[in-house]
DNA sequence: CAAGGCATGTGATTTCAATCACATGGTGCT
DNA sequence: AGCACCATGTGATTGAAATCACATGCCTTG
Protein backbone atom coordinates (compact mmCIF):
# COMPACT_ATOMS: atom_id res chain seq x y z
CA UNK A 1 0.00 0.00 0.00
CA UNK A 2 1.57 3.21 -1.11
CA UNK A 3 2.12 5.83 1.30
CA UNK A 4 -0.93 8.59 1.25
CA UNK A 5 1.16 11.86 -0.29
CA UNK A 6 -0.56 14.96 -0.73
CA UNK A 7 -1.03 16.98 -3.93
CA UNK A 8 1.86 19.23 -3.23
CA UNK A 9 4.54 16.54 -3.99
CA UNK A 10 2.20 14.63 -6.66
CA UNK A 11 4.85 13.32 -9.16
CA UNK A 12 1.66 14.46 -11.93
CA UNK A 13 1.29 17.76 -10.32
CA UNK A 14 2.64 20.10 -13.37
CA UNK A 15 1.32 17.85 -16.00
CA UNK A 16 -2.21 18.61 -15.28
CA UNK A 17 -3.81 21.45 -15.59
CA UNK A 18 -6.03 21.66 -12.67
CA UNK A 19 -3.08 20.16 -10.20
CA UNK A 20 -0.54 22.85 -11.26
CA UNK A 21 -1.99 25.80 -9.43
CA UNK A 22 0.12 27.67 -7.31
CA UNK A 23 1.60 26.52 -3.90
CA UNK A 24 -0.04 28.65 -2.00
CA UNK A 25 -3.64 27.27 -3.77
CA UNK A 26 -2.68 23.81 -3.22
CA UNK A 27 -1.65 23.57 0.02
CA UNK A 28 -5.07 25.15 1.05
CA UNK A 29 -6.64 22.51 -1.49
CA UNK A 30 -4.93 19.43 0.15
CA UNK A 31 -6.74 18.72 3.01
CA UNK A 32 -9.96 19.13 1.18
CA UNK A 33 -11.99 15.63 0.29
CA UNK A 34 -10.90 12.24 0.69
CA UNK A 35 -8.47 9.31 -1.48
CA UNK A 36 -10.47 6.71 -2.36
CA UNK A 37 -8.90 3.74 -4.49
CA UNK A 38 -11.52 2.26 -6.83
CA UNK A 39 -11.07 -1.16 -8.31
CA UNK A 40 -11.55 -1.76 -12.39
CA UNK A 41 -15.36 -1.99 -13.19
CA UNK A 42 -16.04 0.09 -10.21
CA UNK A 43 -18.93 3.12 -10.70
CA UNK A 44 -17.55 6.61 -9.20
CA UNK A 45 -20.89 8.56 -10.02
CA UNK A 46 -24.09 7.71 -12.84
CA UNK A 47 -25.59 9.76 -15.10
CA UNK A 48 -28.27 11.94 -13.67
CA UNK A 49 -27.01 11.38 -9.94
CA UNK A 50 -27.59 14.59 -7.80
CA UNK A 51 -24.26 16.17 -8.35
CA UNK A 52 -22.80 16.02 -4.43
CA UNK A 53 -18.93 15.94 -5.06
CA UNK A 54 -16.21 16.43 -7.84
CA UNK A 55 -13.95 13.60 -8.46
CA UNK A 56 -10.06 14.80 -9.10
CA UNK A 57 -8.61 11.88 -11.15
CA UNK A 58 -5.18 11.16 -9.73
CA UNK A 59 -4.45 7.84 -11.48
CA UNK A 60 -5.78 5.34 -13.56
CA UNK A 61 -8.26 5.63 -16.18
CA UNK A 62 -12.21 6.45 -16.45
CA UNK A 63 -14.75 5.69 -19.04
CA UNK A 64 -17.67 8.13 -19.18
CA UNK A 65 -20.69 7.13 -20.79
CA UNK A 66 -24.09 7.80 -21.50
CA UNK A 67 -27.10 5.47 -21.58
CA UNK A 68 -30.55 5.55 -23.52
CA UNK A 69 -33.28 3.88 -22.13
CA UNK A 70 -33.08 1.26 -25.35
CA UNK A 71 -30.02 0.07 -23.45
CA UNK A 72 -27.70 2.13 -26.70
CA UNK A 73 -24.42 3.30 -24.75
CA UNK A 74 -22.25 6.04 -26.13
CA UNK A 75 -18.76 6.45 -24.65
CA UNK A 76 -17.55 9.72 -24.64
CA UNK A 77 -14.10 9.31 -23.58
CA UNK A 78 -11.38 8.12 -21.36
CA UNK A 79 -10.23 10.08 -18.83
CA UNK A 80 -6.90 10.50 -17.75
CA UNK A 81 -5.24 11.20 -14.34
CA UNK A 82 -5.36 15.36 -13.79
CA UNK A 83 -9.11 15.13 -15.27
CA UNK A 84 -11.32 16.58 -12.58
CA UNK A 85 -14.46 14.15 -13.23
CA UNK A 86 -18.03 16.18 -12.41
CA UNK A 87 -16.25 19.13 -12.47
CA UNK A 88 -19.03 20.88 -15.10
CA UNK A 89 -21.97 19.67 -13.57
CA UNK A 90 -20.71 21.11 -10.22
CA UNK A 91 -20.22 24.30 -11.42
CA UNK A 92 -23.12 24.33 -13.66
CA UNK A 93 -25.12 23.27 -10.67
CA UNK A 94 -26.83 20.06 -12.75
CA UNK A 95 -26.93 16.39 -12.74
CA UNK A 96 -24.10 14.57 -13.48
CA UNK A 97 -24.52 14.18 -17.34
CA UNK A 98 -22.12 10.98 -17.64
CA UNK A 99 -21.46 8.13 -15.83
CA UNK A 100 -17.84 7.48 -14.97
CA UNK A 101 -16.91 4.01 -14.28
CA UNK A 102 -12.97 2.62 -13.91
CA UNK A 103 -11.74 0.58 -16.20
CA UNK A 104 -8.69 -0.06 -14.26
CA UNK A 105 -7.30 0.43 -10.43
CA UNK A 106 -7.55 4.05 -10.00
CA UNK A 107 -6.96 6.42 -7.12
CA UNK A 108 -9.20 9.63 -6.89
CA UNK A 109 -9.53 12.79 -4.77
CA UNK A 110 -13.37 13.22 -3.83
CA UNK A 111 -14.56 16.66 -2.76
CA UNK A 112 -18.07 18.20 -1.45
CA UNK A 113 -19.68 20.19 -4.42
CA UNK A 114 -19.88 23.53 -1.91
CA UNK A 115 -16.15 22.30 -0.68
CA UNK A 116 -14.34 22.89 -3.78
CA UNK A 117 -16.83 26.33 -4.65
CA UNK A 118 -15.79 27.89 -1.77
CA UNK A 119 -12.13 27.17 -2.47
CA UNK A 120 -12.61 28.09 -5.79
CA UNK A 121 -14.25 31.47 -4.68
CA UNK A 122 -11.29 32.20 -2.48
CA UNK A 123 -8.68 31.28 -4.68
CA UNK A 124 -8.84 33.03 -7.87
CA UNK A 125 -5.94 31.38 -9.72
CA UNK A 126 -8.03 27.99 -8.66
CA UNK A 127 -11.03 29.21 -10.53
CA UNK A 128 -9.40 30.32 -13.55
CA UNK A 129 -7.56 27.17 -13.69
CA UNK A 130 -11.09 25.57 -13.08
CA UNK A 131 -12.39 27.47 -16.23
CA UNK A 132 -9.56 26.16 -17.82
CA UNK A 133 -10.23 22.80 -17.33
CA UNK A 134 -13.78 23.34 -18.27
CA UNK A 135 -13.07 24.84 -21.59
CA UNK A 136 -10.71 21.89 -22.34
CA UNK A 137 -13.55 19.50 -21.64
CA UNK A 138 -15.85 21.79 -23.91
CA UNK A 139 -13.34 21.52 -26.79
CA UNK A 140 -13.10 17.77 -26.55
CA UNK A 141 -17.01 17.43 -26.27
CA UNK A 142 -17.14 19.74 -29.52
CA UNK A 143 -14.79 17.72 -31.24
CA UNK A 144 -16.67 14.66 -30.75
CA UNK A 145 -19.80 16.47 -32.09
CA UNK A 146 -17.79 16.73 -35.15
CA UNK A 147 -16.41 13.56 -35.52
CA UNK A 148 -20.03 11.94 -34.96
CA UNK A 149 -21.80 13.96 -36.92
CA UNK A 150 -19.50 15.28 -39.97
CA UNK A 151 -18.60 12.36 -41.78
CA UNK A 152 -21.25 10.76 -43.42
CA UNK A 153 -20.40 6.99 -43.36
CA UNK A 154 -19.41 4.53 -40.25
CA UNK A 155 -16.13 4.15 -41.70
CA UNK A 156 -15.54 7.83 -41.76
CA UNK A 157 -16.25 8.16 -37.97
CA UNK A 158 -14.43 5.44 -37.09
CA UNK A 159 -11.46 6.87 -39.21
CA UNK A 160 -11.73 9.69 -36.85
CA UNK A 161 -11.08 8.22 -33.73
CA UNK A 162 -7.93 6.39 -34.88
CA UNK A 163 -6.57 9.46 -36.15
CA UNK A 164 -7.38 11.35 -32.65
CA UNK A 165 -5.93 8.20 -30.97
CA UNK A 166 -2.88 8.11 -32.72
CA UNK A 167 -2.57 12.15 -32.43
CA UNK A 168 -3.05 12.32 -28.37
CA UNK A 169 -0.32 8.99 -28.16
CA UNK A 170 2.16 10.41 -30.33
CA UNK A 171 5.03 10.91 -28.47
CA UNK A 172 7.72 13.74 -29.46
CA UNK A 173 8.05 11.58 -33.32
CA UNK A 174 5.11 13.01 -34.74
CA UNK A 175 5.84 10.91 -37.65
CA UNK A 176 4.47 6.95 -36.28
CA UNK A 177 1.11 6.47 -35.87
CA UNK A 178 1.33 4.38 -33.29
CA UNK A 179 -1.21 3.51 -30.03
CA UNK A 180 -2.86 1.30 -27.99
CA UNK A 181 -5.87 -0.04 -29.08
CA UNK A 182 -7.76 -0.82 -25.41
CA UNK A 183 -10.80 -1.16 -26.41
CA UNK A 184 -13.01 -3.90 -28.26
CA UNK A 185 -14.80 -3.57 -31.00
CA UNK A 186 -18.03 -3.36 -28.98
CA UNK A 187 -16.11 -0.12 -27.49
CA UNK A 188 -15.56 1.56 -30.49
CA UNK A 189 -18.80 1.04 -31.89
CA UNK A 190 -20.34 2.90 -28.94
CA UNK A 191 -17.96 5.83 -29.63
CA UNK A 192 -19.09 6.56 -33.12
CA UNK A 193 -21.99 5.50 -33.19
CA UNK A 194 -22.65 2.10 -34.89
CA UNK A 195 -22.46 -2.02 -34.63
CA UNK A 196 -20.10 -4.03 -33.57
CA UNK A 197 -20.27 -5.67 -36.48
CA UNK A 198 -19.34 -2.67 -38.52
CA UNK A 199 -16.32 -1.50 -36.62
CA UNK A 200 -14.90 -5.44 -37.39
CA UNK A 201 -15.43 -5.00 -41.10
CA UNK A 202 -14.18 -1.36 -41.34
CA UNK A 203 -11.27 -1.87 -39.37
CA UNK A 204 -10.69 -4.92 -41.85
CA UNK A 205 -10.96 -3.30 -44.58
CA UNK A 206 -8.56 -0.01 -43.70
CA UNK A 207 -6.23 -2.95 -42.77
CA UNK A 208 -7.10 -4.82 -46.39
CA UNK A 209 -6.20 -1.15 -47.85
CA UNK A 210 -2.97 -0.50 -46.03
CA UNK A 211 -3.76 2.39 -44.31
CA UNK A 212 -3.42 1.01 -40.75
CA UNK A 213 -2.11 -2.07 -39.45
CA UNK A 214 -2.84 -3.93 -36.63
CA UNK A 215 -0.59 -6.60 -34.31
CA UNK A 216 -2.58 -7.37 -31.15
CA UNK A 217 -3.50 -4.26 -29.44
CA UNK A 218 -1.07 -2.42 -31.25
CA UNK A 219 -2.29 -0.18 -33.91
CA UNK A 220 -0.22 1.79 -36.41
CA UNK A 221 -2.11 4.81 -38.74
CA UNK A 222 0.04 3.73 -41.85
CA UNK A 223 -1.27 6.52 -44.07
CA UNK A 224 -3.14 9.19 -42.03
CA UNK A 225 -3.98 11.97 -44.81
CA UNK A 226 -6.15 9.15 -46.46
CA UNK A 227 -7.90 8.81 -43.34
CA UNK A 228 -8.27 12.36 -42.99
CA UNK A 229 -9.80 11.76 -46.47
CA UNK A 230 -12.33 9.34 -44.88
CA UNK A 231 -12.93 11.26 -42.19
CA UNK A 232 -13.43 14.24 -43.88
CA UNK B 1 -29.32 54.94 -33.27
CA UNK B 2 -29.37 53.73 -30.21
CA UNK B 3 -27.32 55.41 -27.24
CA UNK B 4 -24.46 53.16 -26.94
CA UNK B 5 -25.45 52.01 -23.15
CA UNK B 6 -23.13 50.85 -20.62
CA UNK B 7 -22.79 47.05 -18.64
CA UNK B 8 -24.24 48.46 -16.05
CA UNK B 9 -27.47 49.38 -17.09
CA UNK B 10 -27.88 47.49 -19.46
CA UNK B 11 -31.40 45.72 -19.22
CA UNK B 12 -30.54 42.05 -19.83
CA UNK B 13 -27.66 42.12 -17.48
CA UNK B 14 -29.29 40.28 -14.61
CA UNK B 15 -30.62 37.50 -17.34
CA UNK B 16 -27.66 36.06 -18.01
CA UNK B 17 -24.82 34.32 -16.48
CA UNK B 18 -21.95 36.13 -17.59
CA UNK B 19 -23.17 39.99 -17.53
CA UNK B 20 -24.40 39.50 -13.97
CA UNK B 21 -21.29 39.71 -12.56
CA UNK B 22 -20.82 41.98 -9.71
CA UNK B 23 -21.25 46.03 -9.68
CA UNK B 24 -17.22 46.21 -8.29
CA UNK B 25 -16.44 43.86 -11.36
CA UNK B 26 -18.74 45.53 -13.64
CA UNK B 27 -17.32 48.72 -13.89
CA UNK B 28 -14.19 47.53 -14.73
CA UNK B 29 -15.57 45.22 -17.47
CA UNK B 30 -17.38 48.11 -19.06
CA UNK B 31 -14.56 49.89 -20.50
CA UNK B 32 -13.02 47.03 -21.94
CA UNK B 33 -13.48 46.12 -25.42
CA UNK B 34 -15.73 48.17 -27.72
CA UNK B 35 -19.05 47.63 -29.00
CA UNK B 36 -19.83 46.38 -32.51
CA UNK B 37 -23.10 46.35 -34.65
CA UNK B 38 -23.61 43.47 -36.92
CA UNK B 39 -26.27 42.83 -39.92
CA UNK B 40 -28.02 39.73 -40.56
CA UNK B 41 -25.71 37.11 -41.94
CA UNK B 42 -22.64 38.80 -40.81
CA UNK B 43 -19.84 36.88 -39.94
CA UNK B 44 -18.21 37.33 -36.34
CA UNK B 45 -15.69 35.18 -36.54
CA UNK B 46 -14.33 31.54 -38.71
CA UNK B 47 -13.84 28.13 -37.36
CA UNK B 48 -9.84 27.93 -37.37
CA UNK B 49 -9.19 31.61 -37.01
CA UNK B 50 -7.20 32.37 -34.00
CA UNK B 51 -9.07 33.44 -30.84
CA UNK B 52 -7.67 36.81 -30.78
CA UNK B 53 -10.84 37.80 -29.16
CA UNK B 54 -14.07 37.30 -27.15
CA UNK B 55 -17.36 38.05 -28.23
CA UNK B 56 -20.35 38.77 -25.75
CA UNK B 57 -23.73 38.80 -27.75
CA UNK B 58 -25.76 41.97 -26.27
CA UNK B 59 -28.69 41.65 -28.13
CA UNK B 60 -29.80 39.20 -31.40
CA UNK B 61 -28.84 35.53 -32.42
CA UNK B 62 -25.98 34.60 -33.68
CA UNK B 63 -25.84 30.77 -35.87
CA UNK B 64 -22.52 28.79 -34.53
CA UNK B 65 -21.45 26.23 -36.87
CA UNK B 66 -18.63 23.80 -38.28
CA UNK B 67 -18.41 22.69 -41.54
CA UNK B 68 -16.50 19.47 -42.92
CA UNK B 69 -14.48 19.94 -46.60
CA UNK B 70 -16.70 17.81 -48.50
CA UNK B 71 -18.82 20.99 -47.77
CA UNK B 72 -21.23 19.06 -45.00
CA UNK B 73 -22.47 21.79 -42.63
CA UNK B 74 -22.77 20.93 -38.95
CA UNK B 75 -24.83 23.85 -37.17
CA UNK B 76 -24.06 23.53 -33.35
CA UNK B 77 -26.94 25.96 -31.80
CA UNK B 78 -28.12 29.45 -32.36
CA UNK B 79 -26.84 31.45 -29.22
CA UNK B 80 -29.24 34.27 -27.85
CA UNK B 81 -28.17 37.19 -25.84
CA UNK B 82 -25.76 37.07 -23.00
CA UNK B 83 -23.54 34.01 -24.24
CA UNK B 84 -20.09 35.01 -24.94
CA UNK B 85 -18.78 33.88 -27.76
CA UNK B 86 -15.15 32.72 -28.44
CA UNK B 87 -14.67 31.76 -24.52
CA UNK B 88 -13.56 28.21 -24.23
CA UNK B 89 -11.55 28.90 -27.35
CA UNK B 90 -10.16 32.20 -25.38
CA UNK B 91 -9.41 30.09 -22.42
CA UNK B 92 -8.40 26.80 -23.57
CA UNK B 93 -5.76 29.00 -25.55
CA UNK B 94 -6.73 27.69 -29.05
CA UNK B 95 -8.41 28.69 -32.42
CA UNK B 96 -12.00 29.14 -32.79
CA UNK B 97 -13.86 25.54 -32.40
CA UNK B 98 -16.48 27.02 -35.11
CA UNK B 99 -17.70 29.56 -37.33
CA UNK B 100 -20.45 32.22 -35.76
CA UNK B 101 -22.64 34.11 -38.28
CA UNK B 102 -25.29 36.65 -37.09
CA UNK B 103 -29.05 35.73 -38.12
CA UNK B 104 -29.89 39.30 -37.76
CA UNK B 105 -28.91 42.22 -36.26
CA UNK B 106 -26.39 41.90 -33.68
CA UNK B 107 -25.10 43.91 -31.15
CA UNK B 108 -22.14 42.61 -29.47
CA UNK B 109 -19.13 43.17 -27.34
CA UNK B 110 -15.98 42.55 -28.66
CA UNK B 111 -12.85 42.42 -26.01
CA UNK B 112 -8.92 41.30 -26.73
CA UNK B 113 -8.49 37.90 -25.55
CA UNK B 114 -5.88 38.93 -23.13
CA UNK B 115 -7.66 41.87 -21.81
CA UNK B 116 -10.22 39.62 -20.70
CA UNK B 117 -8.16 36.95 -19.28
CA UNK B 118 -5.95 39.95 -17.35
CA UNK B 119 -9.57 41.28 -16.39
CA UNK B 120 -10.34 37.75 -15.46
CA UNK B 121 -7.45 37.24 -13.38
CA UNK B 122 -7.93 40.45 -11.16
CA UNK B 123 -11.77 39.99 -10.76
CA UNK B 124 -12.23 36.39 -8.80
CA UNK B 125 -16.07 36.42 -9.15
CA UNK B 126 -15.94 37.26 -12.90
CA UNK B 127 -13.70 34.51 -13.26
CA UNK B 128 -16.15 32.33 -11.55
CA UNK B 129 -18.72 33.40 -14.06
CA UNK B 130 -16.76 32.53 -16.66
CA UNK B 131 -16.28 29.09 -15.56
CA UNK B 132 -19.73 28.43 -14.90
CA UNK B 133 -21.02 30.16 -18.45
CA UNK B 134 -18.38 27.79 -19.73
CA UNK B 135 -19.63 24.86 -18.14
CA UNK B 136 -23.41 25.80 -19.16
CA UNK B 137 -21.10 25.64 -22.74
CA UNK B 138 -19.94 22.17 -21.68
CA UNK B 139 -23.40 21.16 -20.61
CA UNK B 140 -25.37 22.28 -23.99
CA UNK B 141 -21.83 20.55 -26.38
CA UNK B 142 -22.92 17.37 -24.47
CA UNK B 143 -26.50 17.37 -24.65
CA UNK B 144 -25.56 17.77 -28.27
CA UNK B 145 -23.70 14.83 -28.42
CA UNK B 146 -26.15 12.80 -26.86
CA UNK B 147 -29.04 13.99 -29.20
CA UNK B 148 -26.82 13.10 -32.06
CA UNK B 149 -25.53 9.66 -31.55
CA UNK B 150 -27.88 7.84 -29.18
CA UNK B 151 -30.93 7.52 -31.13
CA UNK B 152 -30.56 4.98 -33.68
CA UNK B 153 -32.57 6.95 -36.49
CA UNK B 154 -33.20 10.41 -38.33
CA UNK B 155 -36.65 10.91 -36.56
CA UNK B 156 -35.52 10.28 -33.45
CA UNK B 157 -32.82 12.93 -33.69
CA UNK B 158 -35.41 15.25 -35.13
CA UNK B 159 -37.20 14.60 -32.53
CA UNK B 160 -34.70 14.78 -29.49
CA UNK B 161 -34.17 18.40 -31.56
CA UNK B 162 -37.99 19.72 -31.42
CA UNK B 163 -38.01 18.18 -27.59
CA UNK B 164 -35.63 20.76 -26.84
CA UNK B 165 -36.81 23.85 -28.23
CA UNK B 166 -40.21 23.11 -27.20
CA UNK B 167 -38.71 22.61 -23.65
CA UNK B 168 -36.23 25.79 -23.69
CA UNK B 169 -38.73 28.15 -24.98
CA UNK B 170 -41.63 26.56 -22.89
CA UNK B 171 -42.52 30.01 -20.40
CA UNK B 172 -44.04 29.22 -16.59
CA UNK B 173 -47.18 27.07 -18.27
CA UNK B 174 -44.79 24.01 -19.02
CA UNK B 175 -47.74 22.58 -20.73
CA UNK B 176 -47.85 24.13 -23.74
CA UNK B 177 -45.41 22.30 -26.14
CA UNK B 178 -45.39 25.47 -28.22
CA UNK B 179 -42.53 26.86 -29.63
CA UNK B 180 -41.10 29.23 -32.62
CA UNK B 181 -39.46 27.32 -35.69
CA UNK B 182 -37.20 29.83 -37.25
CA UNK B 183 -34.54 26.98 -38.88
CA UNK B 184 -35.93 25.80 -42.21
CA UNK B 185 -35.75 22.22 -43.18
CA UNK B 186 -32.16 22.31 -44.36
CA UNK B 187 -31.21 24.08 -41.08
CA UNK B 188 -32.72 21.20 -39.11
CA UNK B 189 -31.10 18.57 -41.33
CA UNK B 190 -27.62 20.43 -40.36
CA UNK B 191 -28.58 20.01 -36.50
CA UNK B 192 -29.86 16.35 -36.99
CA UNK B 193 -26.72 14.83 -38.86
CA UNK B 194 -29.84 14.31 -41.40
CA UNK B 195 -31.25 15.54 -45.51
CA UNK B 196 -33.27 18.40 -45.77
CA UNK B 197 -35.75 15.51 -47.87
CA UNK B 198 -35.58 13.30 -44.55
CA UNK B 199 -36.41 16.39 -42.68
CA UNK B 200 -39.61 17.17 -44.47
CA UNK B 201 -40.76 13.54 -44.79
CA UNK B 202 -39.94 12.58 -41.02
CA UNK B 203 -41.97 16.61 -40.07
CA UNK B 204 -44.94 14.85 -42.71
CA UNK B 205 -44.86 12.30 -40.77
CA UNK B 206 -44.87 13.48 -37.03
CA UNK B 207 -47.60 15.60 -38.41
CA UNK B 208 -49.81 13.10 -39.79
CA UNK B 209 -49.57 10.83 -36.21
CA UNK B 210 -50.41 13.84 -34.39
CA UNK B 211 -47.81 13.91 -32.34
CA UNK B 212 -46.89 17.37 -33.23
CA UNK B 213 -48.93 20.40 -35.53
CA UNK B 214 -47.73 22.96 -37.26
CA UNK B 215 -48.80 26.29 -38.37
CA UNK B 216 -46.26 28.27 -40.13
CA UNK B 217 -43.75 29.19 -38.50
CA UNK B 218 -45.55 28.12 -35.08
CA UNK B 219 -44.66 24.20 -33.78
CA UNK B 220 -46.74 22.85 -31.07
CA UNK B 221 -45.90 19.31 -29.85
CA UNK B 222 -49.11 17.90 -28.66
CA UNK B 223 -47.37 14.36 -27.38
CA UNK B 224 -43.95 15.02 -25.97
CA UNK B 225 -43.99 11.48 -24.26
CA UNK B 226 -44.29 9.99 -27.77
CA UNK B 227 -41.21 12.20 -29.04
CA UNK B 228 -39.40 11.21 -26.31
CA UNK B 229 -39.71 7.20 -26.76
CA UNK B 230 -38.51 8.67 -30.48
CA UNK B 231 -35.49 10.31 -29.47
CA UNK B 232 -34.77 8.19 -26.65
C1' DC C 1 -7.05 -30.55 -20.93
C1' DA C 2 -11.68 -29.50 -21.25
C1' DA C 3 -15.10 -26.11 -21.16
C1' DG C 4 -17.19 -21.87 -20.94
C1' DG C 5 -17.09 -17.18 -21.96
C1' DC C 6 -15.88 -13.34 -24.52
C1' DA C 7 -13.91 -11.11 -28.66
C1' DT C 8 -13.68 -11.28 -33.36
C1' DG C 9 -14.69 -12.55 -38.28
C1' DT C 10 -18.13 -13.17 -42.00
C1' DG C 11 -22.40 -14.19 -44.86
C1' DA C 12 -27.32 -13.17 -45.92
C1' DT C 13 -31.13 -10.29 -45.47
C1' DT C 14 -33.61 -6.23 -44.54
C1' DT C 15 -34.32 -1.61 -43.40
C1' DC C 16 -33.48 3.04 -43.48
C1' DA C 17 -32.16 7.14 -45.34
C1' DA C 18 -29.20 9.42 -48.98
C1' DT C 19 -29.61 10.73 -53.53
C1' DC C 20 -31.68 12.23 -57.76
C1' DA C 21 -35.37 14.34 -59.99
C1' DC C 22 -39.14 17.11 -60.31
C1' DA C 23 -43.64 19.34 -58.71
C1' DT C 24 -45.79 22.76 -55.83
C1' DG C 25 -46.21 26.91 -53.22
C1' DG C 26 -45.11 31.19 -51.20
C1' DT C 27 -42.60 35.90 -51.30
C1' DG C 28 -40.45 39.73 -53.09
C1' DC C 29 -39.11 42.40 -56.88
C1' DT C 30 -39.78 45.36 -60.95
C1' DA D 1 -49.33 40.86 -63.05
C1' DG D 2 -45.43 38.13 -64.06
C1' DC D 3 -41.07 36.33 -63.03
C1' DA D 4 -37.43 34.59 -60.21
C1' DC D 5 -36.05 32.53 -56.20
C1' DC D 6 -36.27 29.82 -52.38
C1' DA D 7 -38.60 26.60 -49.25
C1' DT D 8 -41.21 22.66 -49.13
C1' DG D 9 -43.41 18.30 -50.67
C1' DT D 10 -43.02 13.70 -52.87
C1' DG D 11 -41.75 9.59 -55.87
C1' DA D 12 -38.18 6.29 -57.46
C1' DT D 13 -33.83 4.32 -56.96
C1' DT D 14 -29.70 3.15 -54.73
C1' DG D 15 -26.48 2.29 -51.31
C1' DA D 16 -24.85 1.75 -46.72
C1' DA D 17 -25.21 -0.26 -42.56
C1' DA D 18 -28.24 -2.51 -38.99
C1' DT D 19 -29.72 -6.90 -37.95
C1' DC D 20 -29.68 -11.83 -37.59
C1' DA D 21 -27.17 -15.90 -37.50
C1' DC D 22 -23.31 -18.53 -36.93
C1' DA D 23 -18.20 -19.81 -37.17
C1' DT D 24 -13.78 -19.19 -35.32
C1' DG D 25 -10.33 -18.04 -32.13
C1' DC D 26 -8.43 -16.92 -27.71
C1' DC D 27 -8.07 -16.70 -22.79
C1' DT D 28 -9.33 -18.05 -18.20
C1' DT D 29 -10.44 -21.20 -14.84
C1' DG D 30 -11.82 -25.29 -12.71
Amino acid sequence: MERNQGCLDCPARGKHLFCGMEDASLTKFDPLGTIVQFGGGGVIFREGDNCGSVHVLCSGRVKLSATSREGRTLILKIARAGEVLGLSAALANQPYEVTAETVEPCRLKTIRRQALLDFLDRNPDASMRAARAVAQEYKAAFAEVRRLALPATASGRVAGLLLEWSREQAPANSQSGRCVMTLTHEEIASMTATTRETVTRVLGQLRRDQLIQIRGAALTVLQPQALERLAV
